[in-house]
DNA sequence: GGCGCTCCAAATGCATGCAGTTTGATGTCC
DNA sequence: GGACATCAAACTGCATGCATTTGGAGCGCC
């Protein structure tokens, strides 16, 4: 299966696509923090274009889970639930599994040197910010998929990748990438012997640490609660109250 | 994770969304058949809406699979190549083993009665066309995705069946649902009992067989007049400005 | 201070208009 | 007859304009 018609997938070079990319770029590097207002004006001027494309952008983005669409509301970076993020991760799983197997013993040389050469760059990336190290991480995994030569595979995973990007930064302390990265080679070497049995329970174990570690459940009513995330802000309150909960309770 | 609370994914009822929704069923159901052709300005008009409309419908499903859409062309159904078409039966094995894996031993009475009901509904349905026939068959799956509750999950669970619904009305001669049914229902039967590891087995024997039922040489296909296949569809489209079909001139 | 009300700037939902590209039908030449 | 140049109709790409909806500032009342 490592040796197919490649097929094109991949976005043209719509303004729309062009658009899509970049929010897409900037919402897993955490630029745009998940509930970020996405106004179609404001993207427009931003981008050069017209609201017509903003608002053909954020419909695929929404497609893909990553923006939430509400009708007459603006639109704003999604915020996947706790359980989303888990369903993600399972589906992850289950896909990567699929890739390696497919993979296992079908790589050319080239091609492992590709897969080499990218977690070079993700080594040299360690000093860099989580956001760097979080994204050539997951862009490891999108290369795989690309080696099955399956658009539908790449699309799906590439996806569901994106999403578990944007979860990591919502439930995730700290990155720390150091074992990744290892996992990373120790998947590549089962890849180049062939044992399929091998390299999918590596890549198994390896996205189940991932979501493990990143995943801390949260107590599901109080953990990264917006009381959690102004405790910072309250310093600048200036009435020695405590801000009233409804006052805040209905940022929508 | 059979008891979880429902979150709303499905489409709202934007003219965007009712416009995916028939444009869906009306491939699914073959009533536009792969490489049909699908003009912004005749689907409006059709639908009783702006290109502006349309061409963000098109967009969608295109995000969906089921449009082809290159830059300054007409927009055409899709026509999944047989590779592709193994490869979204590869996906959608692993996705539904998944499914079932969840749901094993967890559903509910009244759950086990609902896709008792909808195997009920398929076997009378016997008697119809085949395209019905798929179309029921196809939502037997995306029934049982919606019980694991994970909207991320039925979405590609939807996705990829209605990619396969596609491919088997390129690559398959008149389907024998028979033992389709049958297999559905050993697969209800093994759920409610709760042998995982069983209902694994019987999903993973049902969705290759039908895959490699599948599987045959590709059949051609006649040109009809996009606005008459349409023309059961936009009736369900409620606007007082849906052209009525005699006014509207042939297009190829 | 907290709660409800009114009202308006801002944002969305959608249609339409114009410019540029593709299509394919026609005419011309070999 | 068939290959090729030509051109108008058809279609897409995109911007803009108007109607509708939202959300929140301001304000009076408890």
């Amino acid at each position: 299966m490592a040796a197919r018609a490649s097929s094109k997938t991949s976005e043209s070079s719509d303004k729309v696509s062009v658009i899509c990319r970049a929010l897409r770029r900037a919402i897993i590097e955490q630029a745009l923090e998940p509930g970020a207002k996405l106004p179609e004006d404001a993207l427009g001027e931003r981008f050069g274009v017209s609201r017509t494309i903003a608002r053909h952008a954020l419909g695929q983005l929404a497609a893909e889970g990553l923006v939430e669409l509400r009708r007459n509301r603006i639109a704003v970076v999604a915020t996947p639930s706790w359980q989303e993020a888990r369903d993600a991760f399972d589906i992850r799983i289950e896909l990567e599994r699929l890739v390696v197997r497919q993979l296992a013993g079908k790589l050319t040389k080239a091609q492992i040197a590709e897969l080499n050469a990218h977690v070079d760059a993700e080594d040299r990336a360690r000093g860099g910010t989580d956001a760097v190290s979080i994204r050539l991480a997951t862009e490891f995994h999108i290369l795989l998929a690309h080696m099955t030569n399956s658009p539908i595979l790449v699309r799906y995973i590439s996806e569901v990748a994106y999403r578990c990007c944007l979860t990591l930064s919502l439930y995730s302390r700290p990155h720390s990438s150091e074992c990744a990265i290892n996992e990373h080679r120790a998947i590549i070497a089962a890849l180049a012997k062939g044992d399929a049995a091998k390299v999918m329970e590596l890549m198994h174990h390896h996205l189940d640490s991932v979501a493990n570690r990143a995943l801390v459940a949260p107590t599901p009513q109080r953990g990264r609660d917006l009381l959690d995330i102004l405790a910072p802000y309250a310093d600048e309150v200036t009435s020695d109250r405590v801000v009233k909960l409804s006052k805040i309770a209905r940022r929508g």
